[in-house]
DNA sequence: CTGAAAGCGCTAACAG
DNA sequence: CTGTTAGCGCTTTCAG
């Protein structure tokens, strides 16, 4: 069923049928009714195909993020899609989960998209280059930037410091820091904040306890932590699953949370409250729908690179619990 | 950058660079290198457009779900576009958000991609219908079969029931189920196993207390159902989320789980353990990932159609734990 | 307002 | 093995 058939059926052109399907003000109201009527009936749909090879344009927007385990990665992608979506835009997901070739898919990605967002620690830098460099626009989420690439990320030095100021002033002083600065961009910053706000007080830092971004990495992390002749007296985890975990190994090992330990996590899952864990929590559908809306400008934009470069950093906010130490007062 | 230049560059013609392109065996190994040569230097990638067009394929499948809010979907789409990726195809997603206008997109996605999933109640028979006449091969996933498109679901009807044999054993008989049956088949079945349940068992079978996939739904519900002047002993939820809500307002309403009130869930989300939560786990990854194998099925099968209808319901496993009552031994 | 014709970038017969 | 030449299905000048 293609455009020809329909032209046929309808005895006109397919230049006529094709702006009758767009409702383009070339036709007469009639040509447009009776091309419609034939297009009806032979159930006919232009090819996005054909349109697109014609038009230059995929209408689909990419987006490339490690994995969709836990609620962080999947409400961005909700936040994207949706937006995407209310653009007329169709949405392309690609999931590295960390493997070593992820490179050319997300080059082919590119391949198939009018713009696309890059999430954290995906790609290397190169990649982003490339692909800034003669393909589609480009958003970089929660990672550094890289060139002129428009970025969006939320806050984490900052939150990262109110929450070592907070535990501080509890009166913990031998802390611990979970999770892999080398991992993502948003650990790293994590843990230059709490490392700043331990130093600040003029009490020593901690080097990170390296370990992946579950439950599973975090218990056993913790497990060894805890059996050190000095326990740590407050726990910062990078995420909520590792602090969950953690969380899990001290109440195996007879503690109780926060007298015996401390412990906070990061991005408010659901677990969280019912565990009730201190943690940050960030935008996370706000800023897939910020990354869809502009790269829609970049793309839309009349001469590419009009807009300047566009940065910004989302607040976040730091939601106190009981497992940080015990609260007096309301 | 076309391959034109690229075959121009190399001193060929384009079916040369074509064939170069793609390790055809049609081409001496030394033609092939100066080719790909010329590519590199000229940072030459195929369109994907114009090779889709060619080939009639877009190396593409889609997924069309309600949302992503809650592990359950997140889980399937992952399983679903890690096959899909080791398949080479690129997976388009699409959240319909329960819009009234979702078939229209359904039904454009159909024009982009190879084949495609639907999942639950998210457009109605009659799109998937029009699909199956005439769009590309269709799995349906956690929804009633429709003429003879391939289904997959889990089993839900047996162990709903086999849950309510474990509440009756527990010596509840006064009952409450939340959820919509009428707002997803798996609901659906769910009530449908928990009635033939309780009817086996000579026990009155409650009308399902209507309430949305969500935590604070399943809350606000509870409050209601708490105040009546007989409370049920135990409560049946459609999911984790509305279980969690239940256990929430329980809680606040002064009451003690399991002993004033029995709660269970399904999907044991991670908050779920943290709850102590009884629930029904499902293979969410594998109903993702079986569903992109029937596909690329399907999709490379010689003559379409050829494979019966497939049809396939996954087991899903009781998870008892400190919710649904007290439990001698061990 | 409508039609003819030239692409969009690539693949795949069909000849050599 | 390599080149020529049709398309794939649609949009878009350019004439009329």
């Amino acid at each position: 069923m293609t455009i020809y058939e329909v032209a046929r059926r309808a005895g006109v052109s397919i230049a006529t049928v094709s702006r009758a399907m767009r409702d383009s003000d070339l036709v007469t109201a009639e040509t447009r009714a009776r091309v419609r009527a034939a297009a009806q009936e032979l159930d006919f749909t232009p090819s996005r195909l054909g349109r697109s090879l014609a038009e230059g344009q995929h209408a689909a927007n990419g987006i490339v993020f490690p994995d969709l385990v836990g609620p962080y990665y999947a409400e961005v992608v909700l936040g994207y899609e949706e937006v995407a979506a209310e653009l007329g835009r169709s949405v392309l997901i690609l999931a590295t989960h960390g493997r070593r070739d992820a490179a050319a898919q997300v080059l082919d990605l590119a391949n198939r998209v009018d713009g696309m967002v890059i999430m954290g620690r995906t790609v290397g830098d190169d990649v982003v280059e490339r692909i800034a460099a003669t393909g589609p626009p480009l958003v970089l989420l929660a990672r550094d930037p890289v060139s002129t690439v428009d970025t969006i990320r939320t806050d984490n030095e900052r939150s990262a410091r109110e929450l070592a100021e907070h535990l501080l002033a509890h009166g913990h002083r031998r802390f611990a820091f979970l999770g892999d600065p080398d991992d993502s961009p948003d650990v790293a910053g994590r843990y230059a904040g709490f490392a700043a706000g331990l130093r600040a007080a003029g009490v020593p830092v901690p080097a990170p306890v390296r370990c992946a971004f579950n439950l599973d990495a975090g218990r056993e992390a913790a497990s060894g932590l805890l059996r050190r002749r000095t326990r740590p007296q407050a726990v910062v985890c990078a995420n909520d699953e590792v602090a969950l975990g953690v969380h899990t190994a001290a109440t195996e090992a007879g503690l109780s949370i926060p007298d015996d330990l401390a412990i906070t996590g990061w991005d408010d899952v659901m677990a969280a409250g019912f565990a009730g864990l201190t943690t940050v929590r960030q935008p996370m559908r706000e800023l897939g729908a910020t990354a869809a809306r502009w790269l829609h400008d970049r793309i839309t934009e009349p001469s590419r690179d009009r807009t300047p470069v566009r940065r910004q950093v989302l607040p976040t906010q730091l939601t106190v619990r009981r497992s940080c130490g015990p609260h007096t007062g309301r």
